[in-house]
DNA sequence: TGTTAGCACTCGTTTTGTTCGAGTGCTAAT
DNA sequence: ATTAGCACTCGAACAAAACGAGTGCTAACA
C-alpha cells in the first residue's frame, strides 16, 4: 500500500510533534502546521487512513493519535529530513577530540559521555575489538611459585591479561625465553589468526612445553572472549527524564534490562558489521528494549571497522539528530584513533 | 541526655518494626511486642518524649513515628542484636568463594554480585589498592613510532598501563633494556614508595634517558591515579524496590549521584583505613545520598587491607543482617586472595 | 468530488466532596 | 506511674461531577 503526497507529510508532521512533545497527537495541531493548508477535518479523515494502514494508533477513543513503529520505520527511511547541527553542537564534538588523551579507554569514556550528554539520551560503546587488531608483544610475569601473569600488547595499545598455571619451579629465565618466542611467532599477526589457526600450529611445533603453553594460550583465548566487559555506557538516568518512563515499572524494567550488559553488547557487535543501523521498538529481538530504539554507528581504524557505538532511546527519539551526532561522533573518533596507532601500519 | 532503659527497649522496638515494615509506626504495634509489656496510651507518653529528643519524627499528626538518623546510629551503637545468618545464605557465600576464579577482577566482579543479591540491596567494591602492592614487572612494548605501552604488573597479577610517548627512532632493543633496568630497580617495592621516593632516585641516576624515563613513571603515576575507574558496582535497580525510592524524584536523584563513582570511590578509599563503617543519612556528605546510609568492610592480603566493599541501601536498612554479611564475605574474599598471592611473599 | 464547518458524542483527566480509620493528645480514673 | 476512654486530626481511598481535547459523522460548499 502506498501513500500519497500528502499523507506522507501528514504522517512526517505528526511524527515530529511526537517526538518532541510525547503528547498524542490531534487534528487540530496539524492543521496549523506551515506546511500544510487543510482543515483539521480533512486531516482527522487522512489520520482515520493512516491509522487503518497501520501508521498511527490511538491511545483512547477522545485523544489524539501517536505515531507506530511501522510509522518510525517509515520516518526513518524516507520521510525525515537531515538536521543541521548548531555551531555550539558541533564545536562541543571538535573539543573532545582535541584533548590529549592517551588511553585508548579514556577517549571511549569519553566518547559515551559526551554522546549522552549530547543527545540527552543513553549512549554505549565498545572498545576496539581486537579480533581485527594485530598482536605486538607476548610477555609472562611471574606472579607466585604456580602462576604467571600473560600479558598481551596489541598495536592499538590494548593490553589484555590472563593468569596461567605454570609448573612448579620454571624459572623467570624460561619464562623470559617463552614469552620471547611467543612474541617472535605471534607479532604481527591478527588476533583472531593468532587464536584459530596459528596457536594449534604452534602447539604442534614445540615438544617442549606443549601442556603448559597450551594452557596459556587457552587461557588468552578466554581473556579475550571476555570482552564483553570491555564496552562502556553513560547517561543512563537521561531516561529517566522522558514521560514514557515515568511510571517506576517501566523504569525499572528499563533498566535491570541494561544492567546486565550482556544483550547489548551482542546488539553493538552486530552492529559493528553495518556503517549505520536504525533498530526501532519491537524491532528489537529483547522483549524487554520493545519500546527502546537504537541507533548505532561504526568506528574505524584505517579502514577497519573495529568499534560502534549507539544511542539508546524512547522509539520517539530524535532519529534526525541522532544520527548526525553519532556520523561526526564516529567520524571524529575514527580519525583520532586511526592517527593514534595507523602511522606505522 | 541519656535514655532510660525502657526508652531504649521501645526505641529498639520501633526501628526494628520499621525497618521491616517502611511504615511510621504506632503506640498500638509497639504495645503489641512480646518484649513490652505496656498500654498504648504509656508508649505514646514515650514517643512523645522520643520525640522531643529527636530521636523520632512524625510525618504528620496522625500517622505513627519514624525513626530519625540519630536513632539509626544509636541503634547501630548500642541497641541492635547481632543476627545470625542461616545455613542457606552462608553456603551461597562459601559457594561463591570455592569456584575457581582466576582474575581477581572476575573475584570482585562476583563479589558484588553475591552482595547485591543477598542484602537486595546495592553493592559496590573496589579492586584491590595499589599502593600497598608490590611491583614484579615493568615492560615497555612498542606501539608505534612514538609511542610505547609501559605495562606494570604487580604481585597480585594486576595490571596497570599507561602509553608514553617515546623519542622517535628508539629501537626495541633500548627499550627492552629500559625494561630491564626498570624492573630490577623498582622489583619487591611497594607501589606507593616507587612512586614518591624511588623514581626521583632513579631519575637522579641515570642521565642518558632522564628526560624520557622521567615521562614515563608520570605516566605511571597518573595511571595509578586513575584508579577509580577501578570500582565495581552491582544491583543499582534493587533501590528501585524499596518504597522510598517509588517517587521517581529521589529515584533519579539517587541513580544520577551513582552515576558518576567518584564520590563513591572517595567514600570507600577512605573506608579502607577502618575494619566497618556505618555512615547514616544525613551524616554521609554528599547531599544526594542523605536519605541512604552506606555501611563498607575492608578486606585483606595478608594482614595489609587493601580494598573496600560497601552496600549502600535506605536508612532503614537491616544494618545487622548487614554488618553480617560484610563480614562474612570480608573474610572470605582475605582469605581467598591471600591464599591467591600470599603463598610466595 | 474533495474540502470544510458544525455538532453531538466519547472518554480520560482534574476537581471536589465524602467517608473511613489509624493514630494522636489529653483527661480522669485506678 | 499507668491505663482506659474519648474527642480530635488528617491523610488515604473512593465517588461523583465538571471539564475539555479530540473524534466521527453529516451536511453544506466550491
Amino acid at each position: 500500500m502506498e501513500l500519497d503526497m500528502r499523507k506522507m507529510r501528514i504522517l512526517a508532521a505528526i511524527v515530529d510533534d511526537y517526538i518532541m512533545t510525547a503528547m498524542p497527537v490531534g487534528s487540530r495541531t496539524i492543521s496549523k502546521h506551515p506546511d500544510i493548508n487543510l482543515s483539521s477535518a480533512t486531516i482527522r479523515n487522512e489520520m482515520s487512513d493512516l491509522e487503518e494502514l497501520g501508521y498511527l494508533e490511538q491511545p483512547h477513543t477522545s485523544a489524539g493519535r501517536i505515531p507506530s513503529d511501522k510509522a518510525y520505520r517509515l520516518y526513518v527511511d524516507s520521510l525525515m529530513r537531515n538536521v543541521r547541527l548548531s555551531e555550539r553542537e558541533t564545536r562541543f564534538m571538535r573539543d573532545h577530540f582535541s584533548q590529549e588523551l592517551d588511553q585508548v579507554e579514556d577517549v571511549v569514556k569519553q566518547t559515551a559521555w559526551v554522546l549522552s550528554n549530547l543527545t540527552q539520551y543513553m549512549s554505549v560503546i565498545t572498545s576496539p575489538q581486537l579480533h581485527a587488531v594485530k598482536i605486538k608483544h607476548v610477555q609472562l610475569v611471574p606472579v607466585s611459585e604456580e602462576k604467571a601473569l600473560c600479558v598481551v600488547v596489541t598495536d592499538s595499545g590494548i593490553v589484555r591479561d590472563a593468569i596461567v598455571r605454570i609448573p612448579r619451579g620454571t624459572d623467570v629465565e624460561k619464562l623470559e625465553r617463552l614469552s620471547r618466542l611467543l612474541t617472535a611467532r605471534l607479532a604481527n599477526q591478527r588476533m583472531d589468526e593468532a587464536i584459530t589457526t596459528l596457536i594449534p600450529a604452534i602447539c604442534d611445533e614445540i615438544a617442549e612445553n606443549r601442556a603448559f603453553l597450551m594452557a596459556t594460550l587457552e587461557s588468552l583465548r578466554r581473556g579475550m572472549d571476555a570482552d564483553s566487559a570491555r564496552m562502556t555506557m553513560a547517561g543512563a538516568t537521561n531516561m529517566l527524564n522522558y514521560p514514557e518512563y515515568s511510571d517506576m515499572g517501566k523504569a525499572k524494567n528499563f533498566l535491570s534490562a541494561i544492567e546486565t550488559k550482556d544483550k547489548l553488547y551482542g546488539m553493538l557487535t552486530k552492529a559493528t558489521k553495518m556503517e549505520f543501523t536504525v533498530t526501532i521498538g519491537a524491532e528489537n529481538e529483547d522483549a524487554q528494549m520493545q519500546d527502546c530504539s537504537v541507533v548505532t554507528a561504526t568506528y574505524r581504524i584505517g579502514n577497519d571497522p573495529i568499534g560502534s557505538m549507539g544511542i539508546i532511546g524512547p522509539t520517539r527519539m530524535n532519529y534526525s539528530r541522532v544520527l548526525a551526532i553519532l556520523r561526526y561522533m564516529g567520524n571524529g573518533l575514527s580519525e583520532m584513533l586511526t592517527n593514534m596507532f595507523e602511522e606505522e601500519r
